[in-house]
DNA sequence: CACTGGAAAATGCCGC
DNA sequence: GCGGCATTTTCCAGTG
């Protein structure tokens, strides 16, 4: 009765889930091959590697820094005062 | 000067690898929602998670076990014949 | 024969870091405390997380920028010329 | 305006936040060396960390093992005496 | 009180 | 085969 019915559910999800896993992994391997590519075109690795890794970092720090503007948005639209007392 | 030109090559080596990576991001995105959606549904996410992860080391061994299969077929001398599924 | 005397080692290197663990885990005490504390004091703790978290991703980003030039001075120390042959 | 004076608390928050953290970066420095060493004396790491762990737990057993009991006994009207410290 | 989001830990993977 | 790295997983505080 109750939640039989749901086993194909069930099913659908895990086969969903193991169908985009398959995606990343295909794509996984498509960074590889670039990797490869670049490798082969006398470029080193381990600095494109890190060239992305610091791009990556700056867009993180910018999103952070938003994030931190609209809490003090926030905080100073709600308060506008000190916080202590 | 010598390799100027790479230069362009290494930017659009990075631009290749972001843009892959940005996909890649994007499916674990999808994932979440599946998970979600299922949770949604009643289902136990943690539970969903660990049969994807049996499953997906059965699908290894699986493989395993034909690639050491192909390994003694090339050793008796018989070509493995067309492994696909 | 010769692992037999190394049953005390093993014992002595787990207890050395059961001890350290058990230091981070006062650690992590002390950081709830000065949170609590804070927050004790009109702060709002969400802030002053991010804040931290911001400042350690500048002090990662430092670091991540002086390995690149370490990266690329040795590269260029190495070789000096362009990367395709 | 009202509060501040209190930037220099809010500072000083930040600051023992991060030389706390910074303390605890230091000691999960040492552990890996711990780590590094057993490893040099011919030990399994992973085998030490499952050690580590299950200890963490059978400790997290006992306390809530204690924890029971207290119950009990104060349900019993018996104060538990203080265990030590 | 269950859910979300983030920090810390653990696992697995890739290149050397 | 090993160390480093990325991803995953787990834990926990905060929140509605």
């Amino acid at each position: 009765m109750s939640g039989n019915k749901t086993n194909g559910h069930l099913r659908a999800f895990i086969e969903r889930v193991e169908n985009l896993e398959a995606e990343k992994a295909a794509i996984s391997e498509d960074v590889k091959s670039v990797y490869a590519e670049a490798k082969g075109s006398g470029y080193d690795t381990k600095i494109i590697k890190m060239i992305v890794k610091i791009r990556k970092q700056d867009a993180n720090e910018r999103q952070e820094q938003e994030a931190i503007l609209d809490l003090y948005m926030a905080e100073l639209g709600m308060v506008a005062a000190s916080p202590e007392d």
